[in-house]
DNA sequence: TAGAAGCAGATTTTT
DNA sequence: TCTGCTTCTA
């Protein structure tokens, strides 16, 4: 312990070494937070309080397995290890414990936002969905029930939200789902009836700690209050300054509060940046310093000064991706690999204009946060399938794969069976049993497939019990999945998930023997996709994605205004300029800012002026910068879309547009430069 | 019932 | 412009 602790500088030992008290740890970028709060659970666990004592909350996976490495190479082997986990892990693993306080079963089936939506489309009538689905969120982080929202609506559009609110709740129940904020909002429901059940669990973890405080919400701030009410031992390690998840929901205030809410508050800043130059943290702190709500602290440089910014100016998106894909591949020529470098934009839609780019110049590049592994339909169908195999009432995952593959049914077919279901109040599957019944509802040609269908399911549950590792290949082999999809576009890739999916199936099982297809089944809804960074590839992202990350060189792209910042309804600028110092802070050696003249978006060219963070990170009037600009020059080849080829004669400059003087065949005109392109 | 054509809508995203 | 969803037609 005495040498992790000298591996510390002052601050970090001072957040380390004070355990008892709630203590607020406000980590600046790059300033070793998950170093301290790593080191911290081992002082706990070296100064005799028992693993089991402690709870250790994050958002992600990535984040929490991160630690749990990190951790446990610190304090080594120990009987119990300390739970380590996600938000919404700890609130599945309560739930398993608590549930039935609230009259329901433990066998409950977590759904992701895209079976909450697939549920919401039967309800909605003409609110738009995602309409729904966030008002929906916005009341059980409220802890508003379906009761309370019909009682207290006023105006008939949010009557309405109110009641599809409702319908929601009651399927939700009915089938026994649990959705994404109901891992928080029920623990918390739980805790506050339940005396006992808050005594118990605030006896049991007696030390907790919360990472990326900054992106907690309401619920869960209240959550937290609740659990660590009795013990008075919560620290919580943010940054103010990165918050952008305002959006969703995160609560800034509960950050830039704690020290109100939670009595007794220790501060600790971090603010040595181990990770750039002086010459980017400059900028970086100079952009966040025009932010009114912060807590303030300013980033210290341990770093060299390092290269100066650039400011990359081109005409256009293309100019621009080329221009990037050329120094990318300068930069390989000096002997830095792909892996080392990252393009980040604000919106993921200057992806594509990127992508060309890159493409083009042949530099081999990954899309950081595209479509992710688990919503991949082909994913979702095998895991509609086990948790049919699971539980076949489950009338959400029978509805999504009963047509697939294809077994005759349509709108008219589906639209039977569930009235029917419907009717005599039973599952979907069970009417699908009900042979006599089924026989009336159905063509011939679909009974027998059904008849399959349900045979096969009812296989598949035996099975299960019997050799539960055998499970997907019997599957495969009943209801032939991969041949299915051979038949669809991008197959090869759709059979390699199918194939990776049952791998992962296996790998589980084998690490968790106790574990059967249910504890697979829920592990699997928390999961999402840890892109790894390799180093064969440069990582383009956007920058709520590189959140975390770091870079030797790193490009921003579209930095105009409108882009960046993002301007449009509900725009909240402090946020934006959040995103631009998350963005910042990524680099480590050097960085280049680069905007255009005009971009294509929207099926519309769009004149574009550069974005305020520019000026704002001192870098445009002050002496850090270099303003590099050629969109055009004498010589150059253009292509005009009524005048043809010509050769620019001259460059001039009007206000922000470049003039071009082009001879067309012996005429000369004077054109826009973003009206021709170059060839 | 299943592909084709037509149409609105279009930040950021983890669990 | 591109995408995903609804409506239309064989």
């Amino acid at each position: 312990m005495e040498r992790l602790l000298k591996e510390l500088n002052d601050a970090q030992r001072e957040a380390v070494t004070y355990i008892d008290g709630n203590l607020l740890i406000l980590a600046g970028a790059g300033s070793g937070k998950t170093k301290t709060l790593t080191t911290r659970l081992a002082y706990l666990i070296s100064n005799g309080i028992p693993p089991s004592s402690t709870l250790t909350l994050t958002f992600t996976n990535k984040a929490a397995s991160e630690m749990r490495t990190r951790a446990l190479s610190m304090i080594g082997g120990v009987s119990y290890p300390p739970l380590l986990c996600t938000f919404h892990k700890f609130g599945l693993l309560f739930l398993k414990f608590h549930i039935e306080r609230l009259g329901r079963k433990n066998s409950f089936v977590i759904i992701d936002t895209n079976d909450k939506k697939r549920i919401l489309k039967n309800f909605v009538g003409e609110i738009p969905l995602s309409l729904a689905a966030s008002e929906i969120s916005r009341y059980k982080n409220s802890l508003i029930s379906p009761s309370e929202a019909v009682r207290n609506a006023q105006q008939p559009h949010y009557k309405k939200i109110a009641e599809i609110y409702r319908k929601y709740e009651d399927f939700v129940k009915e089938n026994n789902l649990v959705d994404f904020d109901d891992l928080i909002a029920l623990p918390y429901k739980i805790l506050e009836e339940n005396e006992d059940i808050r005594e118990e669990t605030a006896e049991r973890y007696q030390y907790i700690m919360v990472d990326e405080y900054q992106d907690t919400n309401e619920l869960q701030y209240k959550l937290l209050k609740l659990l660590s009410s009795d013990n008075g031992n919560l620290c919580v390690v943010g940054d103010d300054d990165q918050s952008i998840y305002g959006w969703r929901g995160a609560n800034i205030k509960n950050i830039l509060d704690f020290k109100d809410q939670f009595p007794n508050t220790k501060i600790v800043k971090l603010e040595y940046n181990y990770r750039s130059t002086a010459k980017i943290l400059k900028a970086a702190n100079n952009l966040i310093e025009h932010n009114r709500d912060r807590l303030g602290k300013v980033l210290k440089s341990t770093k060299e000064e390092g290269k100066d910014i650039e400011i990359l100016h081109s005409p256009n998106e293309m100019s621009e991706s080329l221009t990037i894909a050329k120094k990318i591949k300068e930069l390989i020529n000096k002997g830095v690999s792909y892996g080392q470098i990252a393009v980040l934009y604000r919106i993921n839609a200057l992806s594509r204009s990127l992508e060309e780019g890159l493409n083009k110049e042949g530099v081999p590049y990954k899309l950081v946060g595209g479509v992710k592994f688990y919503e991949r339909a082909e994913v979702k169908d095998i895991i509609a399938y086990l948790r049919i195999i699971a539980n076949p009432y489950d009338d959400f995952s029978v509805k999504r794969v009963i047509n697939k593959p294809r077994r005759g049914l349509g709108k008219v077919a589906l639209g039977k069976i569930e009235s029917a279901a419907y009717e005599s109040k039973i599952s979907i599957y069970e009417v699908l049993t009900d042979r006599e019944r089924l026989k009336t509802l159905v063509s011939k040609r679909s009974f027998d497939e059904l008849k399959k269908f349900v045979e096969g399911i009812e296989r598949l549950r035996e099975i299960k019990l019997e050799a539960p590792y055998n499970v997907v290949d019997e599957f495969e082999s009943i209801f032939k999945l991969k041949e299915f999809y051979s038949h669809t576009p991008d197959s090869y890739e759709k059979i390699a998930n199918i194939d990776e999916f049952y791998g992962f199936y296996k790998d589980y099982l084998k690490s968790n023997p106790e574990s059967d297809l249910d504890d697979f089944l829920n592990e699997v809804s928390l999961q999402s996709d840890q892109d790894e960074i390799s180093e064969d590839n440069v990582c383009i992202m956007s920058v709520h994605a590189s959140k975390g990350l770091e870079f030797d060189y790193l490009f921003v792209v579209g930095m105009e205004e409108g882009f960046f910042p993002l301007i449009g309804e509900g725009t909240d600028i402090e946020e934006e300029r959040r995103l631009g110092y998350v963005a910042i802070t990524r680099a480590k050696k050097e960085l280049t800012l680069s905007y255009v003249d005009s971009r294509f978006f929207r099926g519309k060219r769009s004149q574009l002026t550069k974005s305020r963070f520019l000026k704002e990170t001192g870098l445009i009037k002050g002496s850090l910068v270099l303003e590099r600009t050629t969109p055009y020059k004498k010589g150059d080849l253009v292509k005009h879309k009524i005048f043809g080829i010509g050769r620019v004669l001259a460059v001039s400059k009007v206000k922000r547009e470049f003039k071009l003087k082009i001879n067309f065949g012996g005429t000369h005109r004077e054109i826009l430069a973003d009206y021709v392109k170059r060839i």
